[in-house]
DNA sequence: CTTAGGAAACTTTTT
DNA sequence: GTTTCCTAAG
């Protein structure tokens, strides 16, 4: 026993296993940037399980991206040759429990819900305002608005938009018709898979209960970036447990944006009658730069009072931080691309070793053709990218459409592709027969001659496959390629660049050539697909890595970079009349530099290319609070 | 119902 | 500099 505890104890801090083997109440774990949180909760883990003979699916974890739950998972499989089922994210996690009890809500959902990412919300929210004569473009706006309603409240998001002052109110229509639509599609989105997971066990006291005894221990990462909706699942599973364990950092919190509330920390402190840990010591960085990141938040505003935490560490003061003026952003990227070729010649640097932290994704492109010119291979770490090619989309949303005839973002997309002579007018009549699906509805539509022809044809391709769908994506891939003439209608649609979509569209074949080998369902790739996230995507080749500083959470690198450090960009343009977003956008900064261990390359330039005209620009606010901290690069 | 051409808008950050 | 939106002709 003791012999096997202090393995699983072993190399951490006296703070560290405090937090570990504390079990007596809720306990909220404030923990700085490299202090080894993630250590603590994967201990936590493995010590429930191996010294307290907790079953591995009795503890629910929570983390906030795929990828940390994966690495979570993976690491308490190799100490203890047991996976726990039951680590993800708060989505993954409300899909799993809608699969279960969906069919509790008074909808017309069942468990075989589709998930609709953020572009087929805004096609479905666009076509709601073209009908209602409302300007298209401000779909995104109503998009936002209608997604902050349900991240902060529950059943009655219609009415509580309506209950807005006023340009926000007029979209509590829209907000109407695009809940009927989603379910008619039987389709839910991002915010839908939080808020129906709370109404489920809100409503239901048997199924509240049956879930709340499902698990002994509940542990979140990341509670920073918590928001209403995820903090009533956790109150709603919590009943009156004591094992509860919640970390995070207030400095780190940089998703308010997307309604997180780091507030929730004090409501958990409250609400649960937790108690309060800290660690302070931090593992990653050398002293230098801890030292200046400690003095970025000295310029934060102090809400947090004791909660805030006083980072130190034993490394030593060696390391880099330079910070380079550049006249214009292409001696910026020049400058990057120099640096790197002499990281890894004189310092002995892998590529791999090296991030390149920025602010807005558009910044990437300057940067990887100066990578590009120097050959220095890179990742530019995204979204779902490939899946946002146009003819990856358009197939997608065949095999979805033939998956599940429900599914209107697919079948508006694709019931002209290739041309059927079905426009506007068309899709308008055929919206006004629809029942119960978009095939019925296909069908009963009056139509002319000719769209009636294409129609039954689709019709018939469309039903052919369904039973196929799941099982053979690869086999219903290809036959829908020949039969519908995907190829003829790229090359004439795409007259310069079919050929790299002819290519694009061959990796698709290969990734479901793959699924139907490994058995795997076209469900359940789309599922895998859609909650997966940004980190996920990045590759362990020897490339520099590109990404948001938002992608760059939980991570850490030897060597980071941050460009294009300017007023505008770096505090962004819309941060600058808005005092909490100034805040959040300095822990941002915070959290940038906190992610290098060895060095770190600060940047700025004092021109640059902006909608394709140069515009002057000025160093970022940054720089001058943290001038001391740093040697200046050569100019 | 399409296509072409020109104007206008556009850039935070994402599960 | 690039994507999206709008309009007028086929």
């Amino acid at each position: 026993m003791i012999k096997g505890e202090s393995m699983l104890l072993d190399g951490l801090n006296p703070q560290q296993k405090e937090a570990v083997k504390y079990f007596d109440s809720p306990l909220l774990l404030i923990a700085g940037a490299g202090s080894g949180k993630t250590k603590v909760l994967t201990s936590k883990i493995a010590y429930l399980i191996k010294e307290r003979g907790t079953r591995a699916n009795r503890i629910l974890a929570i983390t906030f991206t795929k990828k940390a739950a994966n690495e979570m998972a993976e690491r308490v499989r190799k100490a203890l040759s047991v996976s726990p089922p039951w680590i993800s994210t708060f989505h993954a996690f409300g899909v799993r429990l809608l699969r279960e009890d969906i069919s509790v809500l008074d909808k017309n959902f069942d468990r075989k819900f589709v998930i609709y990412d953020a572009d087929d919300s805004l096609k479905i929210i666009k076509g709601i305002m073209k009908r209602l004569n409302m300007k298209p473009k401000d779909a995104g706006i109503a998009k936002d608005i209608i997604s902050k309603a349900k991240q902060e409240h529950r059943a009655d998001m219609v009415d509580y938009i309506r209950s807005l002052p006023f340009p926000a109110s007029s979209y509590s229509v829209v907000a109407d018709e695009y809940r009927k639509d989603l379910e008619k599609s039987n389709a839910l989105d991002y915010d839908d898979l939080l808020l129906f997971t709370t109404e489920v066990l809100f409503k239901d006291a048997l199924i509240r209960q049956k879930w709340q005894q499902r698990f002994d221990y509940i542990l979140i990462d990341e509670f920073q970036d918590t928001n209403d909706v995820q903090y009533q699942i956790i109150q709603l599973l919590a009943g009156n447990k004591k094992g509860l364990f919640a970390v995070g950092d207030p400095f780190q919190s940089i998703y308010s944006w997307r309604g997180s509330k780091p507030s929730n920390m004090l409501r958990f402190l409250e609400d649960f009658g937790a108690i309060e840990m800290k660690l302070e010591k931090n593992y990653r960085s050398t002293k230098k730069i801890l030292n200046l990141a400690n003095k970025i938040l000295c310029g934060a505003g102090d809400m947090w009072g004791d909660k805030i935490l006083k980072l130190h560490t034993d490394n030593e003061l060696d390391g880099e931080i330079e910070n380079k003026e550049n006249e214009n952003d292409i001696e910026e990227t020049n400058y990057i691309a120099d640096k790197i070729r002499s990281l890894l010649n004189v310092h002995g640097y892998y590529y791999s070793d090296i991030a390149i932290l920025i602010r807005m994704s558009f910044l990437s492109r300057g940067i990887e053709s100066a990578l590009m010119k120097n050959n220095i291979p890179y990742q530019v770490v995204r979204g779902l990218a490939f899946y946002e090619h146009a003819e990856i989309r358009d197939l997608v949303s065949y095999l979805r459409f033939i998956a599940n005839h429900k599914d209107k973002a697919a079948f508006e997309r694709i019931i002209n592709i290739p041309s059927r002579y079905i426009g506007s007018k068309a899709l308008s009549i055929i919206r006004d027969h629809h029942k119960t699906d978009w095939i019925q509805a296909l069908k009963e539509a009056k139509l002319s001659p000719r769209q009636r022809l294409n129609s039954d044809i689709f019709i018939n391709i469309v039903e052919k496959y369904s039973d196929m769908i799941e099982g053979a994506p690869f086999m219903v891939l290809m036959e829908l390629i020949k039969e519908i003439g995907y190829f003829d209608y790229l090359k004439s649609e795409y007259k310069d660049d079919h050929d790299d979509r002819i290519e694009n569209i061959s990796e698709l074949a290969n990734v479901f050539k793959n699924l139907e080998t490994e058995g795997k369902t076209f469900s359940e790739f789309m599922e895998d697909n859609l909650l997966s996230s940004e980190q996920d995507r990045i590759g362990s080749d020897r490339s520099v890595k590109i990404m948001t500083l938002h992608a760059a959470k939980g991570l850490e690198f030897p060597v980071v970079f941050i460009p294009a450090l300017e007023e505008g960009i770096f505090p962004s343009a819309k941060s600058l009349d808005n005092l909490s977003s100034l805040e959040e956008e300095r822990r941002l900064f915070y959290v940038g530099c906190t992610r290098a261990k060895e060095r770190l390359y600060l940047s700025s330039a004092e021109s640059r290319m902006k909608f394709g005209s140069i515009s002057p620009m000025l160093e970022s606010r940054y720089l001058d609070e943290i001038k001391e901290e740093i040697q200046a690069g050569v100019p």
